[in-house]
DNA sequence: ACCCAGGAGACTG
DNA sequence: CAGTCTCATGGG
């Protein structure tokens, strides 16, 4: 789905049935983005840029000022080093829900290798491709399809039956429109629309807040019970264990509305 | 061979 | 509500 290369990211982007692909780099003050492969009808160029722009911004979490977040890092023992290597970086986001909430459920219980290995299959089974200068990219799958999927189709992807039906329910849900990124923001708060995912078969706590961190982009979302965030935490403090919950909330109290800032950051420290 | 992984749901007390 | 068991596959 991405392809980075001499400092540039490729992705494919689509708008209706117009597809292009994003060609996004470092620009001064700022970023360049420019699309491949565009379609030849003008007025589907000038959307599929006006997508682009959209996209990019919302991905790259532009609209954000990270001057409170350093600030409150600036004091912090465990956030000083990732924040001064880091500087600069923003919490790549998932702008599509259903992108969001498949990768959360996929990414469930097994180690991160196995978990891309899992959503390849997934995207090259029933997402769309996309070419451009000889690469081919990959469009996510529509929840459309996949809410048409039974177990049995998905069996070859090699996750767990459940993780198949969950994925089957969330593209049912999205269909449906009983979920939907407007459905979550106007839930108004963290708290609920936590509850309005959790509510969903396949959905708890770390892959509600998850979603909630990387769709919705609430700053104080906060999957605590990650893994990733318990090795970043053990490992930057040097500690021979990792840390347990009632440390993790101790230590989060001073991180108050940035949690999936600093989530974000630390998870940075294990690549 | 062994442990555990960017958890969640069902079940039990 | 808090603990325990089960799911199931693959990476290290």
């Amino acid at each position: 789905m991405y392809r980075i290369e001499e400092g540039f990211v490729y992705k494919a982007i689509a708008r209706g049935d117009d597809t292009a692909v994003m060609k996004v780099g470092p620009a001064a003050g700022g970023l360049s983005l420019e699309l491949l492969e565009m379609p030849k009808n003008a007025a589907a160029c000038d959307g599929l840029m006006a997508a682009a722009v959209a996209y990019v911004r919302e991905w790259f979490d532009l609209d954000r000022d990270l001057s409170p977040f350093y600030e409150l890092a600036s004091g912090d023992r465990l956030l000083q080093e990732p924040v001064r290597q880091f500087n600069g970086l923003r919490l790549m986001g998932i702008p599509d829900l259903f992108e969001a909430l498949c990768w959360g459920i996929i990414g469930q219980q097994i180690n991160l290798a196995f978990a891309y290995t899992l959503k390849r299959r997934l995207i090259e089974s029933y997402g769309m491709p996309v070419e451009a200068e000889g690469v081919t990219y990959w469009l996510f799958p529509k929840p459309e399809l996949i809410a048409s999927l039974s177990v049995s189709d998905l069996e070859p992807l090699r996750m767990t039956v459940k993780k198949c039906e969950y994925l089957i329910g969330a593209a049912e849900a999205i269909v449906s429109g009983a979920m939907s990124k407007e459905r979550l923001n106007a839930a108004g708060s963290l708290k609920e629309a936590e509850k309005l995912l959790t509510g969903m078969r396949g959905i708890g706590p770390w892959t509600a807040h998850y979603a909630i961190m990387r769709c919705l982009r609430l700053p104080d979302a906060f999957p605590i019970d990650d893994v990733g965030l318990h090795n970043a935490v053990k490992l930057q403090l040097g500690m021979d264990r990792k840390p347990t919950k009632p440390e993790l909330i101790a230590m989060s109290e001073g991180w108050r509305g940035w949690e999936a800032y600093v989530t974000f950051y630390l998870w940075r420290l294990l690549y």
